[in-house]
DNA sequence: TCCCATTATGCTTAAGTGCC
DNA sequence: GGCACTTAAGCATAATGGGA
């Protein structure tokens, strides 16, 4: 077990959510991602056994070596690992699809979670979604439109790429059927609006755009993806779901979801018919997964 | 086809700033 | 002078494109 309570699982079960990588035409294991998990670990565990009075202690002191309790990453691998291994894994993901997307899946075609469930589950961190060709093609012709700095429009000159991969959170994805949620997730930060060349695209956007493209070239099972059956889910600490306003992603929630056109303002490289796709866009808490799942989020014990 | 430098995102971490 | 707050730098991962 890496640590009791912020990664109950061993070092072969985290390794196993991370997605093969493309290296040189060939999908490869990536074994990189245990050194960061590890190292912040061992930091915190080194800090407490040696300052076992935690009151009164500075933050310049403690910031750095007790990360652990503030970091999504950590948040995100434990908790929805806690879900991926639970003996009732259908029970609490539909629990927690209904509390986000309602009693039936807003997708066309599909009648019930249980139907988006059966198959072949898999959970994956991390994960990188390239741009949307037709975003990178619209971004290019209206550059001057989305950026007004001199040497970075100045850098994009002969560039073929202008937005690089969105890496995602985590992804739920069934090979079977193509089913998927694309997962945010947020401790203490916001979402970030500074990509290099387009001053006005938010994270949200850039989830939704790359939650609505096909993914036929990357590594297996990520190319099974089904566009039309993905839904995005931020997750988030109850406080700021109770307070929206505290946060740049709480504004942009409340408008996509009640002005399903506004979509259409943030991505205007696509037609869609947005009102679907503001549908597919849900809002659950880490504490709703404590809800469903006792073993989630243990940190949360208090 | 392989290698490697470059560059993208998305954080964490360190350095700088200014308040009490 | 010791902090917290703010901003910049740094790091990790992975994709990409050019050259061998």
């Amino acid at each position: 077990m890496m640590h009791p309570v912020y990664l109950p699982f061993s070092e072969e079960q985290l390794l196993s959510h991370f997605t093969d990588i493309n290296k040189n035409g060939r999908c490869v294991k990536n074994v990189k991602h245990l050194r960061y998990y590890k190292q912040s670990i061992e930091r915190y565990v080194n800090y407490l056994k040696n300052n076992p009075i935690a009151r009164g202690k500075p933050l310049k002191d403690t910031r750095t070596p007790c990360q652990i309790e503030k970091d999504e990453r950590f948040w995100t691998a434990s908790c929805l690992m806690t879900i991926f291994y639970s003996q009732h894994r259908a029970v609490d993901l539909t629990k927690l699809f209904i509390k986000a997307y309602g009693n039936t899946p807003p997708l066309k075609g599909v009648n019930s979670w249980e139907e988006c469930l059966e198959g072949e589950l898999h959970l994956f961190l991390k994960p990188n979604l390239p741009s949307p060709e037709s975003y990178k093609r619209w971004l290019r012709e209206n550059l001057t439109k989305r950026h007004f700095i001199p040497h970075v429009l100045n850098s994009a000159d002969g560039k073929v790429n202008l937005e690089g991969p969105t890496n995602v959170d985590a992804m739920f994805l069934n090979s079977k059927n193509g089913f998927a949620v694309i997962i945010e997730a947020k401790v203490l930060s916001d979402i970030s609006y500074d990509v290099t060349y387009d001053t006005i695209r938010n994270q949200i956007a850039r989830n939704v755009d790359v939650m609505l493209e096909e993914n036929r070239k990357l590594c297996p099972p990520l190319n099974k993806r089904d566009p039309e059956k993905t839904l995005f889910l931020l997750i988030t600490p109850k406080l700021f779901r109770d307070n929206p306003s505290s946060r740049l992603y709480g504004y942009k929630m409340r408008e996509y979801k009640t002005n399903p056109e506004s979509l259409a303002a943030d991505l205007p490289h696509r037609s869609c018919n947005w009102e679907e796709i503001s549908k597919r866009l849900g809002w659950l808490t880490w504490e709703d997964f404590k809800d469903v799942n006792k073993n989630c989020c243990l940190w949360l014990n208090k």
